[in-house]
DNA sequence: TAGCTGACGCAAA
DNA sequence: ATTTGCGCCAGCT
């Protein structure tokens, strides 16, 4: 565990209901503009419950991967009305985009 | 110690 | 606009 993971789960930690932070944007915060990858490896196996690690999702607006599916995850964004933290530009397009039919 | 993998992101075609 | 390929940092074997 190193001082770029702490700092990680710090920053995800601290993200409020209803907000959502991008991997790329945690990982810039943590330190390391480029490591975006290892936010994602370190939840992976943390996957600490005081974390909110269903508020991370990739920087396009996908929910991204999750210990329990991408659909639970999708889910969980839904129902606390997720939006991206870094302004309301695309505002969580996917939170009302029904794959499963209508 | 070195190499491979991964809950991603960006650039090019 | 969408799809494919490559790069990156940190962690694990």
């Amino acid at each position: 565990m190193s001082e770029f993971s702490i700092k990680v789960c710090q920053i995800v930690r601290k993200i409020p209901e209803g907000q959502v932070k991008s991997y790329r944007d945690v990982a810039r915060l943590a330190g390391s503009p480029g490591g975006y990858r290892a936010v994602g490896s370190i939840m992976r196996k943390n996957q600490d419950l005081s974390i909110p690690c269903h508020r991370v999702i990739k920087a396009n607006g996908e929910p991204g991967q999750y210990n329990g599916g991408e659909k639970e995850k999708e889910l969980r964004l839904i129902a606390e009305d997720a939006r991206l933290d870094s302004g309301c530009n695309i505002k969580y397009t996917i939170a009302r985009n029904c794959e499963g039919g209508h």
